[in-house]
DNA sequence: TCCCGAGTAATTGTCCTACAAATTTCAAAG
DNA sequence: CTTTGAAATTTGTAGGACAATTACTCGGGA
C-alpha cells in the first residue's frame, strides 16, 4: 500500500509513441519534433533520404520508416522525384497524441494552437464532468477528490501538475465515452504550456484549489448540473488567464 | 462559375490516407480495415511479416512500413520474437481519420463507437454552431444554407448525405477552430453509418430538412444562442433515432 | 512432482544493395 | 517561343543477410 491515501501524484510519461524502442522511434520523435516546432516549415522540403542517413546516423529502412509514420498522421506527404514535404497546418492530424506532444511548450509559434485547445476544453470538460458524476466508480470518485485536495503548491511544482493532470484525465475516464477520455491527451499538452509559460502568484494558487475541490465534491455528491457549472466556471476563469498568457506570448 | 447556385452536393472521396499511392498504402488500408472490423480481435496475433508477404504478395519492405504506420495510430504493438498484436482498444487512436473511416458501418460490433460518436456530436457541435454564428464569412453562411436546404430526398440518398455531411463539416470550419474542424472525420463516420442502417421515413425526411434550415438560418442571422440552442435540439432528437438503431443493431 | 536455469529457436529490428517508377529538369529541335 | 524527348534525380519496392531479443524447450536438481 501506499504511504497513506495517496496524496502525491506523479505527471505520466507520454514519452511513449506507441513504437516499439528503438531507432525507427527516435527517429520519427526527432523529425515529428523538429516538424511540430515549425523547424521545417509548411511546405518546405525535408532532406533526402540519403541526407537524414548521414545526419542522423541511420539506415534508408529506419528513415523511411519514420517518415510513413509522420505520413501517416498528416505531417508530410511524399512523392516521387520530388522528396518529403511538410502539409498544410490544416492537414495535420491536430488530435493525434504525439503530435499534440511535440509542440514545443516554450515555442511562440505553437501558442496558437493552445488558445484553441483551450476553447475546445471549456466545451467538453463541463460536459464530461457532468457525465462523471453520474458515471464515475466509487475508486474514480475518491481518485478525484484525492487530486483535487492535492493541488496545493507545498509539494512543488512538479506534483501539483501530476495532480492537476490526474484530476481532469480521471474525470475524462469517468465519463464513459472513449473518445471524450482520448481528449487527455489535449488536457496534458495545454497544462505543459501553461506551466512551461507562467508563474501563478500563491492567491491564484488558492483559488484553483478551491475550483478543482469544488467541481469534485459535485462530482463525488452525484449532481451532474452542479458538476457541469463548477466545471464550467473553472474553465472560464482560466481561459481568460490563458487568453493573457497566449497574447503575451505571441507579441514577445 | 457553377450552374446556379450549386444546390447539389457530393460526398466527398475520404479514400485518401495521406500515404502516396502504392503498394504501402494499399497494405496499410488492408491490415487497418481487418483490425477495425475486429477480423483480428483485440490481443490476437497478426501473422507473421513472412506470412503477410506471401499472403499479400508485397515485399516485407512493405509489410513493415504498413505495420509502423499502424503502430503509430496505436492499432498494433510488435515485438521481438514475439510478433505484431492487436492493442486493446482503449490504445487505439479513435480520433484518427483513417481509424474512423476503417470501421465497418455494417458492422454491428462497431455500433458501440457510434453511439459515443453521437453523443460526442451532442456535446461539441452546438457549441460549433454558435461559434460559427459569429465567425462564419459571408460565402460560409451561403453554403451552410444551401447545404440545408439541399437536403431533400428527391435527389436521391447520396446526395442529400452528401448535402447533410456539407452542412455539418462547414460549419465546423466555420466555427474558426482548427481542432474542432478535424471531428468532422466523426460526423462522416456516423452519418455512413445511420445511413447505411437506417432507412428514413419521408415524414421524418420532412423534419429532419426543416430543422437543418432552422439551423442554418440561426446561424446566418448571426444569432449564436439561438443556432446553440436549435443544433441541440436536433441533435437531441437525432440521437434518439440512433439509440434505437444501435440497440437493434447490437440485439441482432 | 515441481522449480530453476541454460541453451535453442523463432521473430522482429536494422543494414545493405539493386533496380523500378515517376517526375522534374534541361537541352535540342521545330 | 514552344514542344518534344532524353537524362538525371528522388522515392518506391524487392530481397538477402545478420543482430537483438525473448518465448520456448529440455535437462537437472531439490
Amino acid at each position: 500500500m501506499d504511504n497513506k491515501k495517496r496524496n502525491f501524484f506523479e505527471l505520466p510519461d507520454k514519452v511513449l509513441t506507441s513504437l516499439p524502442t528503438g531507432a525507427v522511434k527516435d527517429t520519427v520523435e526527432h523529425l515529428g519534433r523538429k516538424i511540430a516546432r515549425g523547424e521545417y516549415p509548411t511546405g518546405a522540403i525535408l532532406p533526402r533520404e540519403d541526407e537524414l542517413v548521414d545526419s542522423l546516423g541511420v539506415s534508408r529502412t529506419v528513415v523511411r520508416e519514420a517518415i510513413k509514420v509522420l505520413c501517416g498522421k498528416g505531417l508530410v506527404r511524399t512523392a516521387r522525384r520530388y522528396g518529403s514535404r511538410v502539409c498544410p497546418f490544416d492537414d495535420w492530424n491536430l488530435l493525434d497524441p504525439d503530435v499534440i506532444r511535440w509542440h514545443d511548450p516554450r515555442s511562440p509559434q505553437t501558442a496558437r494552437i493552445y488558445a484553441e485547445a483551450t476553447d475546445l476544453r471549456l466545451i467538453f470538460e463541463p460536459e464530461a464532468a457532468a457525465l462523471a458524476a453520474v458515471n464515475a466508480s466509487r475508486e474514480q470518485r475518491d481518485t478525484i477528490l484525492a487530486a483535487a485536495r492535492a493541488i496545493h503548491p507545498l509539494d512543488g511544482q512538479e506534483s501539483m501538475i501530476g495532480a492537476d493532470y490526474m484530476f481532469h484525465a480521471t474525470i475524462l475516464q469517468a465519463s464513459g465515452n472513449q473518445m471524450l477520455s482520448q481528449l487527455q491527451n489535449l488536457i496534458y499538452a495545454v497544462m505543459l504550456f501553461s506551466y512551461a509559460a507562467s508563474q501563478r502568484t500563491p492567491p491564484e494558487e488558492k483559488i484553483a484549489r478551491r475550483n478543482h475541490v469544488g467541481v469534485a465534491e459535485a462530482i463525488d455528491s452525484g449532481d451532474a448540473e452542479l458538476a457541469r457549472g463548477r466545471m464550467k466556471d473553472m474553465l472560464v476563469q482560466n481561459k481568460a488567464m490563458a487568453d493573457k498568457l497566449v497574447a503575451s506570448t505571441l507579441q514577445e
